[in-house]
RNA sequence: GGUCCGAUAGCUCAGUCGGUAGAGCAAAUGGCUUUUAACCAUUGGGUCCCAGGUUCGAGUCCUGGUCGGAUCACCA
């Protein structure tokens, strides 16, 4: 993008301008050698910004410092008098009550009667002045000597009236009037869509009934050197709404029309989702730690990290993929009840459900186990639900989502009813296929074509799928290399098919419980069934958002899962856990039996605000680096010829 | 990484069969002292994502690439 030089030409006379001309673009290629981009490459040039630079000088010769350091607002609202205050808290409430609701009702949009009218005006301006600030959130409308323009204080927005014998200009330098007669008219000329501004005058109603600022002072604070989002459609492009967030925010509170949630209020309603699960774990004893982001191990859970390095110890460090360890580590150290509400880091691919870096709730409780863990997850969901929403049903891409009940499904049992509903007549299942190799590697190759074909199919097409089902499938190296168990194989299948036949349909929150033991490290193995680990992972709308167990505590036991791990990455799998020696020798101390949790936020916040994407809920996702403007080496070189 | 879709004025988008590049908003200028997607008049604004190819002629067709989105695989 070449430079723009309308704006200082206009400045000088012709010889003036070459000169100039030449003197900037030397700047321009001693920036460019020491890799700097030109402050000119950094926003577009256009015909828009040209304008806002043009006023931007205007404004500076009108009032000085264009970018003054304070606007105090009034206080008659209570508080600090923003934009939102004042129209949530009108300053009359408190001395009449017949006027107060007069004020309410035109928030619905109703006119006030013409007598109840000119007293209500009345009373707002014997209230005296208000003093507000904003940016402007709409293009000024300007009819000769006299304009309307709404200012937002980003949630809410209200209007201000500027007639031109009625302002004055405030200086940047003195802070004072400045005594000239139309100065302040002359100022709001050269304000553009976007600016922020102070005013000072009083409250009144329109005749189209909107409460409205009569403006005596007019003071102005920032330039906006950018045009602003559009105001019907705001933000369309995805890339540009996730890369700047800031001009997505702008465009949520300037948009005249949405649907769902503004992307503030996404924001907003993350923050509350966040704060009353802070609330809920302290009011039941749970005290908030900080353990290491950067770790020398990756481990705690089943993922590839980030790697760095650190110069002065010369190691190399992780970034953490779960603090699950450390956390238990906690726990023996006498945390009895204790929560990390922070980043997880895993180096794996980006999806609508997967940002690399993302927030993960988890926490530990000793003395409990997994039943008491699940329902104080529901207990936790709920009121976070609640606060978050105003209600326990919330409606998920089309599916309406019920807080209210939790249902708690068996993983085996799960399968076996689905594989009972699904398999052709000539092939009915016999749960003993379970555990007997060549059925298993028949029901894989059903599953997985029925998988593909996705759903529902016919049962001739049931029939054919389960015939034809009958070729290698990745398990075969497995036994035949040694790596895998007809155990593991068998646990294996049941969470393959699990994964493609029934979650894709848990919508309404659902705990599935039983996990196979051997894809389980960290847990507990139940009592009744040693081949059943004591963990749940609850699903709403197809999604995981959270993953708990009774923990292992038995340092030997721990040690032996950690080895077949480790045996596991040998051979191949990158995702196995890492032995981590020192979580050994803590649990070698003693740990009470306890059981813990994971919550993904950002998924519970997807649902909680209907959004599709991950990338909807992160305020700043990761994406590709953006690409920079090569012109402008080529534009000197053949400029300086 | 595979598949599908998209990229045209500052923004949101049209652009027919391959035949002179369009609208609304925004911007500039003028008018208008209670408007509210203000209004009226006038004006300026384009590397049609990039590179090749086919053609007398490409925004349009073909090939390759860049970036983005959706989806599948992996994962939480």
């Amino acid at each position: 993008m070449r430079p723009n030089f309308a704006v200082s030409a206009c400045r000088g006379g012709f010889s003036f301008v070459i000169a100039q001309r030449w003197f900037i673009l030397r700047v321009y290629a001693s920036l460019k050698a020491m890799n700097i981009t030109p402050f000119d490459e950094i926003i577009e040039q256009n015909d828009q910004t040209a304008a806002r630079h043009e006023h931007l000088e205007k404004l500076r010769e009108l009032v000085g410092n264009p970018y003054p350091n304070k606007f105090g607002r009034s206080r008659l609202s209570g508080d600090e008098d923003t934009i939102t205050r004042l129209l949530g808290h009108p300053p009359i409430a408190e001395v009449d009550a017949e006027m107060a609701a007069i004020l309410a009702s035109l928030g619905e949009g109703e006119r006030p009667p013409a007598e109840k009218k000119d007293e209500l005006n009345e009373r707002l301006k014997a209230l005296g002045n208000v003093r507000i600030a904003g940016r402007m959130a709409v293009p000024p409308r300007v009819m000769g000597k006299a304009a309307f323009v709404h200012l937002s204080d980003g949630i809410s927005r209200l209007q201000i009236y500027v007639r031109k014998q009625d302002a004055v200009a405030i200086s940047n330098d003195t802070g004072e009037p400045i005594d000239e007669e139309g100065k302040a008219w002359e100022v709001f000329g050269y304000l553009d869509h976007g600016d922020f501004i102070g005013v000072e005058g009083y409250l009144f109603i329109t005749n189209t009934g909107e409460l409205s600022v009569h403006v005596e002072k007019l003071q102005f604070l920032a330039k906006a050197m950018l045009p602003m989002p559009d105001k019907m459609h705001g933000i369309a492009d995805p890339e540009i709404r996730q890369r700047q967030r800031y001009a997505d925010l702008i465009a949520s509170s300037l948009q005249i029309e949405h649907d769902g949630l503004t992307t503030r209020e996404v924001f907003e309603r993350r923050a509350k989702i966040i704060s009353s699960i802070r609330h809920f774990l302290e009011d039941h004893g749970y005290i908030e730690v900080e353990t290491p982001m950067l770790t020398p191990k990756a481990t705690g859970a089943a993922a590839k990290p980030f790697v760095t390095h650190h110069n002065a110890l010369d190691i190399e460090l992780y970034a953490r993929i779960a603090p699950e360890l450390y956390l238990k580590r906690l726990v023996v150290g006498g945390f009895e009840k204790v929560y990390e509400l922070n980043r997880n880091f895993r180096n794996e691919g980006i999806s609508y459900k997967h940002n690399p870096e993302f927030t993960m709730l988890e926490f530990y409780c000793a003395y409990m186990d997994v039943n008491g863990m699940m329902d104080f997850c529901e207990e936790l969901m709920r009121q976070s639900v609640l606060k978050a929403t105003g209600g326990l049903k919330v409606t998920y891409e089309g599916n309406e989502v019920d807080f209210g009940i939790f249902r708690r499904v068996g993983m085996r049992q799960s399968v076996i009813e689905e594989l009972e509903r699904i398999l052709p007549e000539s092939a009915r299942f016999d749960s003993a296929w379970l555990t007997d190799i060549t059925r298993v590697r028949q029901l894989v190759a059903f599953v997985l074509r029925y998988g593909d074909k996705g759903k529902p199919v016919s049962i001739d097409q049931a029939i054919s799928i389960w015939e034809d089902a009958d070729f290698t499938t990745s398990f075969d190296k497995g036994i035949e290399d040694g790596t895998l168990s007809h155990e593991q194989v068998f646990d294996s299948f049941l969470v393959h098919a699990f994964e493609i036949l029934i979650e894709p349909n848990l919508i309404q929150p659902t705990f599935i419980i039983d996990f196979p033991k051997s894809i389980s490290p960290l847990s507990k193995a139940s009592p009744e069934n040693p081949q059943i680990a004591e963990r749940f992972e609850l699903f709403i709308n197809g999604m995981e958002v959270a993953n708990g167990f009774s923990e292992l505590n038995d340092p030997k036991e721990q040690y032996d899962r950690f080895a077949d791990q480790m045996k596991a990455r040998e051979s191949g799998d990158e995702e196995a856990m890492v032995l981590d020696e020192d979580y050994i020798r803590a649990l070698s101390y003693g740990m009470p039996p306890a059981a813990g949790i994971g919550i993904g936020i950002d998924r519970l916040t997807m649902l909680l605000t209907n959004k599709h994407s991950i990338r909807d809920v992160i305020l700043f996702p990761h994406m590709r680096p953006e690409r920079k403007g090569t012109s402008t080496d080529e534009t000197i070189a053949s400029e300086e010829k």
